[in-house]
Order: structure tokens, then sequence, then C-alpha cells
DNA sequence: TGGAAGTAATAAAACGTCTAACAACCTGCC
DNA sequence: GGCAGGTTGTTAGACGTTTTATTACTTCCA
């Protein structure tokens, strides 16, 4: 006998169902555990990766670019000229992904590398005029896009959803979370 | 003049504020842009990825494992033996993925491919025991971390947060969304 | 019965990320 | 001045992911 379609069948769950299934099952086996946290992170990570693979792959990859590629220059464009190293700290990834990202960006002509004046070892990343123009054509569709998904909620839920996020970022210091650097 | 220390100061901002910064200065230069809906994005990225590499950085790089090994052990854990096809939509990731990411734990001996007997061109992966003793273990410390992560919500505003989520990936459909597959 | 079309897993190439180790450079202290 | 120890960007090696192409098998239909 089928399940209905407004029912969720647990035993054979699709991506978004398995959240709960998951929390069905693992409170099966072990009684002990905290449910309600495991599915909020599980949900979490695939809202924000559900989130990502769209605006990768409709947005960015015809474009040209990657997700990496867009925070780059995002970042750049937000906040002007930027260390690899103030860059790695501000998008949140290793000096070595930056150093990466930075030289296939600037092999596109996207960015210029430009030695620092005042420290020998450091550099000084720009965007040029190509790359300040491909990031403003970009995240024109980007923002529409990201307009598209905040339909779902309403104007108030939108704040809410923003500040119970922040509400957890602001515990990472009290639980000692890991953090790049 | 120096910033005070509780006023995120935007013109320098660190990690968590870069998305408050952003939203400042891209409405100076995109007056008629939707900056709620870029900070909700910025937001839930970087909430999601803080929080995976907390994971994956104090769990499962020591214990010999990764991100997404966790999450290939624990959908095998949670929904018993897959075929590769029906994990990759499970996990939300290409079947090439998978593929890999099962010749890796395959190696490691936590599972093992099994030739399926209905269908000549498909396989069944399983846990070996060593791969069920291995996420029972490590699934007890990533469930201590997330209650630990968890704390920053009172249990109303968890519950909250997961069906805020939900009602952003149920939106997905209207706006067609690209999914994998 | 055969052939066309579809599906399963894998391989290849490109990219992104991490950690660890490196060379170049800076700073501070003797 | 000169050396110790820290910092900066980079490289190497490992892993994960995507898209595209390939090979093997199945299904369907004439």
């Amino acid at each position: 006998m089928p399940t209905p379609d407004d029912a969720p069948n647990v035993a054979n769950p699709d991506y978004w169902q398995f959240a709960q299934a998951a929390a069905t099952r693992i409170s099966q086996e072990f009684p002990e555990c905290d449910v309600t946290a495991n599915r909020l992170f599980v949900t979490l990570f695939r809202a924000s990766s559900s989130v990502i693979y769209d605006f990768e792959s409709s947005i960015h990859r015809p474009a040209g670019g990657t997700w990496a590629s867009y925070r780059m220059l995002f970042a750049l464009w937000v906040a002007g000229p930027l260390t690899p190293h103030r860059a790695a700290e501000l998008m949140g990834m290793s000096r070595a992904a930056v150093s990466n990202l930075a030289g296939n960006l600037e092999s596109k002509g996207l960015l210029v590398k430009q030695a620092s004046e005042e420290d020998g070892r450091s550099l000084i990343l720009h965007l040029t005029d190509s790359g300040q123009t491909k990031i403003q054509e970009v995240f024109a569709r980007q923002n529409s896009r990201e307009n598209d998904w905040s339909q779902a909620l309403t104007e108030q839920e939108r704040e809410l959803l923003i500040s119970l996020l922040d509400k957890i970022m602001d515990h990472r210091t009290a639980i000692g979370a890991k953090t790049r650097k």
C-alpha cells in the first residue's frame, strides 16, 4: 500500500526528508542522543548547500565563474583592495586557498597582485576594471536570485532567521569552536 | 578616533561582521538591490560553514575521517545498505562524488561494495562491522558537539529555526531551483 | 530476435580546500 | 650589527566535487 503523497515516507525519504528520517532512526538506536540538535544542523547544512548549488549552477558557472570566485570578487568589491591575509580572514578560508584562488582570477584578468610598499612579504589584491565590471554584473543576478529564494519568508521571518543565525554564531567563543587561522 | 569595542567597525569588519558590512556597502553603491536577502544568504552560508569547520576540525579529522566520509557513513547507518545512486540522492551529491568517496571508504575497510543480483549495472554499499563501530563512535561525539552549539538557542528557537529553513526549502520548486541530478 | 534508447558506475580534467612545510621577510632584543 | 622567532605568501600532497565522457548492462519496441 503506497504512502499518501502528503505523508513523508520515513522508510524511503527523499533528500529533504532525510533529516527527519535520520532523527527517527537514531532516536530508536541511540535513545539518549539529542535528536533536535542533530536535525537542526542536518537541516542547516542541507539548506545552505541546496541554495549554494542553485546559485552556482544557475548563475556563476554559466557566467564562467564558480562560487568561490564570486566570493572573492565580492569581498574585494565590498571591502576594497586587500592583502591575501586579510582576504582569507574576511572570507573564512585559509591563506593557501586565497593564494590558489587569486592565481586563477589573476590569470583571467579579473584581479592583479601588487607588491606592498610597506612590507616586502605582502601583496595587495586589486580588482581590475574587468573584475569590477564582472562582479557588478554577476552580483545583480545573484541578488535577484537571493530575492527569489527569500520570497519563501515574510519580511519578519527573514529578520528572525538572520537573528537566530547570529545568535548561534555569537555562541562560538563560549563553546571554544575551532575557527580558521 | 577608535571605534568602541561593542560597535562593529564597518570599515574593518571581522569575519562575522562581514555580512553586515557588505549590506552597508552595497546599499550605497547599488541602491535598488535587496539588502536583506543578501544579508540573509551571506549569513546562512557563513553560519553553515563555520559550524561544519568546527565539526570537521575538532571531531572528524582527529578521528582520521572527513566531513564527507562522516556524511556517507551516517547515511548508510541511518538508511541501511544503499545503491550508489540512492546514496547520491540522499546525500545530495553527484554519483561521481559517491563513487569516489565509496572508493576511499572501501580502501579503509569501512564499507564494501556488493554486486546487485537484480541489476548487473548496480552495486549495493554496506557498512562493514568496522564501519558500523566507527560511525557509532563518531556520531556520539558529533551529536555531543551539535548539542554544544544548540545551547545558543532555546528549545523554542531551535524548532523555529528548523521550521524557517524548512519553509525556504519548500519554496525550491516554486522558483525552479536547480538541484543535483 | 535485434537494435535503439536509457541507466549504472566509473574515469578524466578542472577546480577548491585543507594541513604541513617552505623560503623570504620583518621585528625585537641582545 | 646580528640572530631568534614570528609572519607572509606559496607549494605539495591529499581529498572532495563538478561536468563531461565512457563502458557495461537493461529495457523497450518493432
